[in-house]
DNA sequence: TCTGGGGTCCTAGGACCC
DNA sequence: TCTGGGGTCCTAGGACCC
């Protein structure tokens, strides 16, 4: 088997050059939700030492000093590119996994001429017909394509595409042991810390590592990883996407609130984005959560923190889901706290095919919700999301998120296209 | 003043069963 | 004094990913 992993380089921070060229050579960071932290860097931005996850206010400084230009993060524009770029990557292998945003697996065994010189067709055509630049990295196991991917990122002289394959023996040891554990697939920071206590700091330790002998001392999953990292297949890929175990929906606020009233709009708003959500996959939830809390970063004040569940009958209306959770929410509410996020989870999911009908349901009833849900769905999606809403949600919202630096959404809103000025 | 929002899988431990 | 053994299911929590 030969996979490759084709990876976006600086995904976001490159869609958003891509629409504004006047920002090519300039340090760009893009931001979370209400422009909290840094999630993307374009590669001068890296070059400044800026780390991912740095809270953008700890940066204002730097940012004057250099010149940094600062963007809320425009998710319509990202999954447009998105999609732009999965299609694009599918003709070139008969099976894709896409594992995230901006990165999927390919299988690339057999492919003609050779898999590196169809890597390096992807290259070259994502540019050419899309504009984006992506590396591409070769290996025999999805560990060691992620890990090829990050020698072709980090690694000029392969010009964005690397491969494991037919590299004499030295040359394999002397890069895996040029680059840090924690680069592997599935070594985060806490794991990195346990390994580098026993005295494996480098992939190539990790390779060499006995794989009962980590199984014992850690688990199951770094055992897989180590076998992985010899070329033993322990990790498939997901031809057909798997069904959903959970959805979430949850944002931290504006300002901070302590008021219920404002906390059941939010609340209502996230229920109505995770029963989109539940729609579109053809979902139905039989669960219902909330969750409730302070933010943790301020020790100055009094820290809250409870999340509830309940079960309910098989459904995917807005209206149910929403009723269910500002329910759950009044049972965990507390006053005299200052609260930064509410969240929604559904769980249990279903597939709308599977559901078993009950003996005694609503069948009217429950025809009108989905006759309902659809139209709503439909008038969303051509008006605008939030066109039709829950009277529940609010209609003033102060609470929503901030996004003051967001960049139009070139490829999905008609009065946002980039139009071509004259002289 | 200001610190994201999603997801996955695995494990340990408790409840419960016979 | 001495108090079974084996199984399943569920949940909370911990680790990881982008």
């Amino acid at each position: 088997m030969i996979f490759a992993l084709v990876d976006c380089n600086n995904f976001y921070a490159s869609c958003e050059t891509l629409f504004q060229p006047k920002l090519q050579g300039r340090p760009v960071v893009v931001l979370s939700n209400n422009d909290g932290c840094v999630v993307a860097r374009s590669a001068e931005a890296k070059a400044l030492g800026i780390p991912m996850g740095e809270p953008w206010h700890k940066l204002k400084a730097l940012a004057r000093l250099h010149g940094i230009v600062p963007l809320s993060s425009n998710y319509a524009l990202y999954g447009d590119m998105s999609a732009r770029v999965m299609r694009l990557l599918s003709t070139f292998s008969p099976v894709q996994d896409v594992y995230s945003v901006d990165e999927c697996f390919l299988d690339l065994t057999g492919a003609q001429p050779s898999p590196l010189e169809c890597a390096r067709t992807i290259r070259y055509e994502v540019k050419r017909q899309i504009g984006l630049p992506v590396c591409v990295g070769l290996g025999p196991t999805k560990t060691l394509a992620k890990l090829a991917n990050h020698v072709a990122k980090k690694r000029p002289q392969y010009e964005g595409v690397f491969s494991w394959h037919g590299l004499p023996t030295a040359e394999i040891a002397a890069l895996m042991t040029s680059f840090p554990v924690n680069e592997v697939w599935g070594v985060g920071s806490r794991l990195t810390a346990r390994l580098n206590a026993i005295g494996i700091s480098t992939v190539r330790d990790l390779q060499q590592a006995h794989p009962a002998t980590i199984r014992k001392q850690f688990n199951v999953c770094l055992e897989r990883t180590v076998r992985e990292l010899n070329g033993e297949l322990c990790f498939g890929l997901m031809t057909s996407p798997t069904e959903r175990q959970q959805i979430f929906s949850s944002r931290s606020f504006g300002q901070l609130i302590s008021d219920l009233s404002p906390l059941e709009e939010s609340v209502a708003a996230y229920a109505t984005r995770a029963a989109e959500k539940l729609r579109t996959q053809q979902l139905l939830t039989r669960e219902v959560g909330v969750m409730l809390r302070t933010n943790p970063f301020r020790t100055d004040l009094p820290q809250y923190q409870r999340s509830v569940s309940i079960a309910i009958p098989p459904t995917d209306d807005t209206r149910l889901i929403a009723q269910a959770a500002i329910k759950l929410l009044r049972t965990i509410y507390r006053p005299g706290f200052a609260y930064q996020k509410t969240g929604i989870l559904l769980t249990n999911l279903i597939s709308i095919h599977n559901r078993q009908p009950d003996l005694f349901e609503d069948v009217v009833g429950l025809s009108r919700s989905q006759s309902l849900m659809t139209a709503v769905d439909s008038i969303n999606r051509m008006m605008g999301r939030g066109t039709i809403k829950l009277l529940a949600e609010g209609t003033d919202q102060r609470w929503a998120m901030k996004a003051e630096k967001r960049s139009p959404r070139y490829t999905t809103r008609l009065d946002e296209l980039p139009l071509a000025t004259t002289g």
